[in-house]
RNA sequence: GGCCCCGUAGCUCAGGGGAUAGAGCGACCGCCUCCUAAGCGGUAGGUCACAGGUUCGAAUCCUGUCGGGGCCGCCA
């Protein structure tokens, strides 16, 4: 008698881990039912993963230790009789229990064949999960000022953004990426001041590049569009004269230029939201009257900081906001000594927008260096909710720099400013973001501009293109020899031939790739996807050369077609993983290396 | 002084309540008349910084200590 539809399979995006868990859930409230366990059980702890040593069976569950003592039982008589509920289920081979209660599964070759039949009938949308399905999240992401060309640093966080918004999307979320534009601050009037010298100098004057300015060789271009734009009319007249003109006209320029570093990245915004536009609009001004309606705004005195004091210290009364009252550890000022808003005063009313906007979650990813800004943002994001939206700050690392293996400081004075565009016109966009989502986001990462610019072995992403690449030619080879492997032949293929070991154990890491993807995207933690593509491909390499010495495992079989559709099959759903585990990455899965 | 992150093999790092802690690089030994050797198999290499605590069970959670990095009103 077959399960007409096991619990937890929906459609032909199938879970094999979460049905099986589902299976236990089920035996284990048939257990209740019959009295064999007591009711009211908390189940929530109860997991089906796969076993550390693969000698241990293809899944292993932890029930019985999890409810051996609210259940006042031994763990190894539930395992025991857990075990005889889910050997009679038709996918159940044997289950036993070891240990100190764990209770070990086999599957049959037939679970595992479904999985690769599963990941050909959905092809790149295998591994979609339901997770998130209703869910509107906001990523704000790079959000780097509009004053200069991105760097090394933004483009970390630029690339762990945008995967991490792709892996949310997989993962059933309705995400939008979002860019704040920092256009009303004083860096933007330091821009101007910059970009006019440079349109002096256009205009054959020395320019006088002063302490503070901006010197990068990337204003003048913009100093020659002012030119063309007001020829000699701005010249020797008075700041207040051209500040706000030539603002608005270089913060442009700066835009466009980084617009065209994200594109170089692969990167695409949703939403660009501007600093000044809010800051224009009086929504500021509403922000802070509404939490001083709340009582979260007061004129008061903060304490000095301990340690070491800033040397003009003097304490004095101003504008603060009750942080505190929301989890941080001091109150925040929202208004500088001359009156004028501080930069979190914008921020609050940029992250009421975004609450008004109707997202259900934030999700901030900020340099590590803004680290002791977390818990006022969160502060606000929790009052102006009133605790309805949680706000997650991912903090971005440093990005150490090597050459010749030797530390490499960035120094905007001294030239050695290594900027997105550097990076990505020498190692290209697959490599940097490959390198760059290979750490988790909370881990200082090292790039290496040697290795990078190498584009050797030592570069995982290379490795797992190969595989890509090898499936690609297997299939240009069964064209070759008039094997039909396209995806709607492959996806009707005769699986069962899938039963040799070396087979099934591929077939298993295709069917961890939905349980993966679930728990990247409940850790916000992409690096695991590189992870995980770099194993699933280092399975199918090791096939691959299994088949030098046995020759029946090689994926074309001459002469005989139906074996070679099957084992092609298997090498498509690897392929199919990979490229879908890429696309989250923002990484080209290569047809061929060359 | 306070807050945040990190400390796992020689190096770079995964794992973040579960069984005998993993991978790459480096070292050593093997594998191309055979679908791409940019690959594969094997050997060697560990006090999971340290000390307490919680737990049936801790590299993992809690507290503290040490070490490294980042930050701490009038920059953004």
């Amino acid at each position: 008698m077959a399960l007409a539809c096991p619990a937890g399979t929906k459609g032909p995006i199938m879970n094999l881990f979460s049905d099986i868990r589902a299976l236990v859930i089920d035996s284990l409230a048939a257990m209740q039912a019959e009295g064999a366990l007591p009711a009211g059980l908390d189940m929530t702890n109860v997991a089906v993963e796969p076993p550390r040593d693969a000698a241990h069976g293809d899944m292993a569950t932890n029930a019985a230790m999890v409810l051996a003592k609210p259940a006042g039982q031994n763990p190894r008589a539930i395992a025991e009789a857990l075990a005889a509920k889910l050997a009679a289920d038709p996918r159940i081979v044997t289950a036993e229990v070891a240990g100190p209660g764990f209770l070990n599964l086999r599957l049959t070759p037939a679970a595992w064949q479904g999985v690769v039949a599963a990941a050909l009938a959905a092809g790149r949308d295998f591994g979609r999960s339901a997770m998130g399905r209703g869910v509107k999240v906001n990523v704000e992401f790079v959000s780097a000022n509009p004053t200069g060309p991105m760097h090394v640093g933004h483009t970390r966080g630029a690339v762990f953004g945008d995967a991490l918004a792709a892996l949310l999307d997989f993962a059933g979320h309705e995400v939008t990426r979002e860019y704040y534009i920092n256009d009303a601050g004083a860096q933007v009037d330091v821009l101007a001041r910059s970009a006019y010298e440079r349109y002096r100098e256009a205009n054959g004057l020395s320019p006088e590049i002063r302490e503070g300015l901006y010197p990068g060789d990337y204003l003048i271009p913009v100093g020659e569009a002012l030119k063309a734009k007001y020829g000699t009319s701005l010249l020797d007249r008075h700041e207040g004269d051209w500040l706000a003109e030539v603002r608005e006209f270089a913060t442009a320029e700066m835009m466009a230029m980084i617009r065209a570093d994200l594109a170089l990245l692969g990167v695409k915004m949703d939403v660009f939201s501007s600093e000044r536009a809010i800051t224009a609009s009086g929504r500021v001004e509403e922000a802070i009257a509404t939490l001083r309606g709340m009582d979260l705004i007061y004129e008061g005195m903060l304490e000095a900081p301990k340690g070491k004091l800033p040397d003009d210290w003097e304490e004095r009364e101003q504008t603060l906001f009750r942080s505190t009252a929301h989890g941080d550890d001091v109150d925040r000022p929202v208004k500088k000594s001359d009156g004028s808003w501080t930069y979190f005063a914008p921020d609050i009313a940029y992250h009421w927008d975004k609450v008004k906007r109707g997202y259900d979650q934030l999700i901030d990813i900020l340099g590590a260096d803004h680290g002791g800004y977390v818990k006022r943002l969160k502060a606000v994001v929790s009052a102006l909710s009133a605790g309805r939206v949680p706000l997650e700050v991912k903090l971005i690392q440093m990005v150490k720099l090597y050459k010749n293996g030797e530390p490499f400081k960035m120094s905007k004075r001294a030239g050695t400013f290594v900027t997105l565009r550097d990076v990505v016109e020498q190692a290209g966009a697959d490599v940097t973001r490959f390198v760059m989502l290979t750490r988790k986001n909370d881990a200082a990462l090292d790039f290496d501009f040697d290795k990078v610019l190498e584009q050797s072995k030592d570069n995982p992403v290379f490795y797992v293109q190969y595989a890509h690449a090898r499936v690609c030619s297997v299939i240009r080879k069964a064209a070759e020899a008039g094997i039909a492997a396209d995806d709607t032949t492959l996806a009707r293929a005769d699986f069962a031939r899938l039963s040799h070991e070396a087979e099934l154990a591929l077939a298993r890491k295709i069917a961890e790739w939905p349980r993966l993807v679930e728990i990247a995207a409940r850790g916000q933690e992409p690096h695991r996807i590189a992870f995980y593509l770099y194993e699933l491909a280092s399975e199918l390499h090791g096939l691959w050369n299994r088949g030098n010495e046995e020759t029946g495992l090689r994926f074309v079989q001459d002469g005989n077609i139906p074996a070679s559709q099957a084992k092609i099959a298997l090498a498509r759903a690897t392929a199919v993983v990979i490229s879908a585990g890429l696309g989250i990455l923002g990484v080209t899965p290569a047809e061929e290396m060359r």
